[in-house]
DNA sequence: AATGAATGAGACTTCATTCAT
DNA sequence: TATGAATGAAGTCTCATTCAT
């Protein structure tokens, strides 16, 4: 009943933190901010959470439930079809780029506070994309449609390392224009992984 | 002779300054700190820079100046052959992802405080990064040895993307090894580029 | 029966609130600490007592309570024998210090927070403690058991000293060896008072 | 030049910091009132201490600087005659306890935060008390003038004993009258000590 | 030119207390 | 009667910046 309510809120904070820290940055987001554009008072905060870097900790653990989700599909498609899973993670990829803010909160990223819980989310988050986008590229080279003169661990940090570009292009430059980027890059991909 | 000084200290300063904001950000790097590590009172910091914002562009002043210089040689170069000058662009890429101090500096712009002076600074460095690509594109086309299926602006906007990627990377997980990134990325670009 | 249920209740909260207090002193006792530890919600506490400082007044009413009833058994045996009585007294300052609690409990009395209950009781137990000790001397005086040199009055205040003296000894430095302490006591006591 | 202004200062401070927790006890003095008491901003306050705490050990280092000279001319004393000592040490006692300040302070000492400074402090001036004081009745046993019944440790225990009683009894009561007290004390320490 | 003591705004956080359920 | 979410005043401490020496 006022579990509802309960989890309602701490949404709330956990969304405020997210669009002020992608907006100003971790440390020039107050907390008076977050709690002002979640619409609680400082006790309420608080009351949520132990700390700021806590907030941050939640929202990164959101991030690296949705990544989940969204990665657990690539998998699954890249047994079958490994180009196809690939496109997904174009999708992907140009999905965060349009979001203005994740596109901002990138920038955050760069200077966390020392804290266990952020740290974590921020190994496990690099972890998966690792693990999913080399396991992509194997079953793209058992399937005869990706070049197999290097491993697939290394092809599969070029593709994070584009994917970081992307990432970056778009937190500079503004929400990224998908209608041009987006036929670029299946352009740049198949070049760069064709046998 | 004071003169001379007066450049060293501004010049340790400057030093510190970039050490310390690579290492924790922007915000996190006290000016005491900054000071402690320059060798200088509070009262000299603030002597030779009016703000803590003021030491940050310098910082990228001098950034931009050297980014100058090396993208002058790579001008010169791309107009007599751009293959020669995209290698050269490469080892600078790959540079300055080796360098560990830089490669944790990206992190700070990120989360960049509002003065003009620093913004001025990144706008130029990116203005002059995108010019700079577009123009070794363009020459590599009219020497038929970089694709012509795209504008030179596209092209030099990937490869900005694809440096941004690099150094993101570097700063992730820790200076690069060039032996393996270097091979791969010449590859890379040979995928990306050639007609 | 719930008269008995809210008594009981009661009772916890003052117990909790005592034990915290001793171990921690009033102004470092949260009144979420002291809720934890009674097993009730703040909203209960606060049912139950205005403010923190009242449940400071409780114990210290139920502290004034029981020393009441020591002083009553005291009072009638000095009456009767007032070296008895002193016997009495003595074993009661001895059972206080050795109560770690209560030893503790005494460090909280120095950093009274302003409240006229709490004010009240301290005042009514000084008084008290101040009065048999005075009865009691008096009483020893006439039975020709204790020196007449002095009047009741300053004898009992050394006395009180005394006591005071022992209890902060005993939060110092942990509860009391009563074996040891014990016949020292008795011997400074007939040396002090003997005629 | 500056170092005396610096001394000055940090002697401020100290002093505002004993007559505030004098007054009210340690968690009840802000740092703020602190400060205004010593006329300083808060970033002087902790310009000289880096938290509240240390200001608090500060105080005590102080306490136990002067006790050391006081207990240094003591144990001088007492090596030719423990008498006189005896004399200076109560002396001493109905010296603080006449300090309305110093009288109150000790209510503090109840209370105190966890603290590594304080804490080495508080037990260092406990330390230095024992050891004087068995000195002292070991002296005294020599010279034939206090009893041999008992060690001279545990006598000292309970010269101390009667030390806090009175320092308690003035906190309480306010301080102290020299001239009621004195001649009393003098008469229990000759009860208690002689052979 | 150089120092570092002094400042005070503002950050994060705690906690007694209130109130809707 | 009981709960615990919500509140906001107030506290400690940090840090960029100023200024007397």
């Amino acid at each position: 009943m006022s579990a509802i309510r309960r989890t309602a809120r701490r949404a709330d904070i956990i969304d405020a933190a997210y669009r002020c820290m992608a907006q100003h940055g971790y440390e020039r987001s107050t907390t008076a901010q977050i709690c002002k554009v979640a619409g609680v008072s400082s006790g309420t905060f608080f009351h949520y959470f132990p700390t700021k870097a806590a907030v941050l900790g939640a929202v990164l653990e959101d991030g690296l439930q949705r990544t989940r989700e969204v990665f657990e599909r690539i998998r699954d498609t890249a047994a079958r079809d490994a180009v196809a899973a690939l496109d997904q993670w174009r999708e992907h990829v140009l999905d965060e780029a349009s979001d203005e803010n994740l596109a901002g909160f990138i920038a955050v990223l760069g200077a966390v506070p020392d804290n266990a819980e952020v740290a974590a989310a921020l190994r496990a988050e690099a972890q998966l994309t690792r693990e999913v986008l080399t396991e992509l590229v194997a079953a793209g080279q058992e399937q005869g449609t990706i070049r197999t003169d290097r491993t697939p661990d290394r092809i599969g940090t070029w593709l994070g390392i584009l994917a970081r570009g992307v990432l970056e292009h778009a937190a500079e430059e503004g929400p990224v224009v998908r209608d041009t980027l987006g036929p670029e890059m299946t352009d740049m991909l198949i070049r760069l992984l064709r046998p």
